[in-house]
DNA sequence: CGAAAATAATTCGTATACGAAATGAAAAAC
DNA sequence: GTTTTTCATTTCGTATACGAATTATTTTCG
């Protein structure tokens, strides 16, 4: 296996796996997509939370994290308005039937994933682990090359 | 970390790197996606691949690589013609700018994923086993609770 | 053979995803 | 205090992604 066949390889792995989680096949009978289930229980916990927070936790961009909210506000599942002190600012609350269907999409992911949250903690350590040291070969990589004037 | 919150941490992880992998950025100054590369590089090596057989290879879906192969064509990068013996199916082989394009792009992705090209070989068979792991349990799972009349 | 079933690819509708550009509002600079 | 800059969010254009429906062709069945 050369150097591109592993890139390819493990490119794949990690797209089946990002698939298979991330998307959770879009949580089949409740009409409710992953991301949308963990921001959903973002806004339950931290009520006024800003997009742009929501973006960092959820590791995704302003403009998608936008379109996301969007659609949950199009769902009834959200409410979504400009901040008094800042009107630039959101400030998000889930509402009734976003605290219903977040339960119950809660339960039913974590049937579904059950085998995900018992893995061992050793395992779970060391798969992020990899993760990292992958990141952080590919980001050293990116910016040595690229980006010199760093700051 | 209670089970929800581990399904959630270990979900961005595989974003992340699907993100930072598979896309590549698109492959910045050369205007091509990762998966459109991976599309070249299996047309240049193996022509009359039909597109079904393209997408099991990428594990992706039939209209998804429909959609790419029909990209890559439109950029001059591959030709697609109705086989002669099946005219539902197609062949593909890669034009003379398809075969430069692939040559660059793939010494920028070696050379910016050097790192990753690089890794010890246990680390990557340990990182693919874990992702493997993972994929048995959830679709264990899922096979169990929706799908009873396997085969 | 001709109708029905199966197969390969495309199209459609929707969601995620990004970066760039646009918009609107607050803060900083002068 | 007005202009400029910064900041938060949205919009736009494009690509990936999936499942369902559609189209075109081949195979199978009766």
């Amino acid at each position: 296996m050369d150097g591109f066949e592993r890139i390819k390889v493990i490119t794949r792995s990690f797209r089946e796996l990002y698939h298979a989680l991330w998307l959770l096949g879009q949580v089949e009978e409740l009409d409710i997509t992953g991301i949308q289930l963990f921001v959903l229980s973002a806004v339950a916990k931290e009520p006024n939370l800003s997009l742009g927070e929501l973006a960092e936790m959820m590791q995704t961009n302003n403009s998608t994290m936008s379109g996301i909210v969007d659609r949950l506000v199009k769902a009834d599942l959200i409410v979504r308005e400009r901040s008094e002190k800042d009107r630039r600012t959101l400030t998000m609350r889930i509402t009734p039937l976003g605290e219903e269907k977040r339960k119950q999409a809660k339960k039913y992911v974590q049937e579904r994933l059950s085998g995900l949250a018992n893995m061992k903690d050793e395992d779970i350590s060391l798969l992020l682990k990899l993760h990292q040291d992958i990141l952080d070969k590919i980001h050293l990589e990116g910016d040595g090359k690229k980006d010199d004037e760093s700051k």
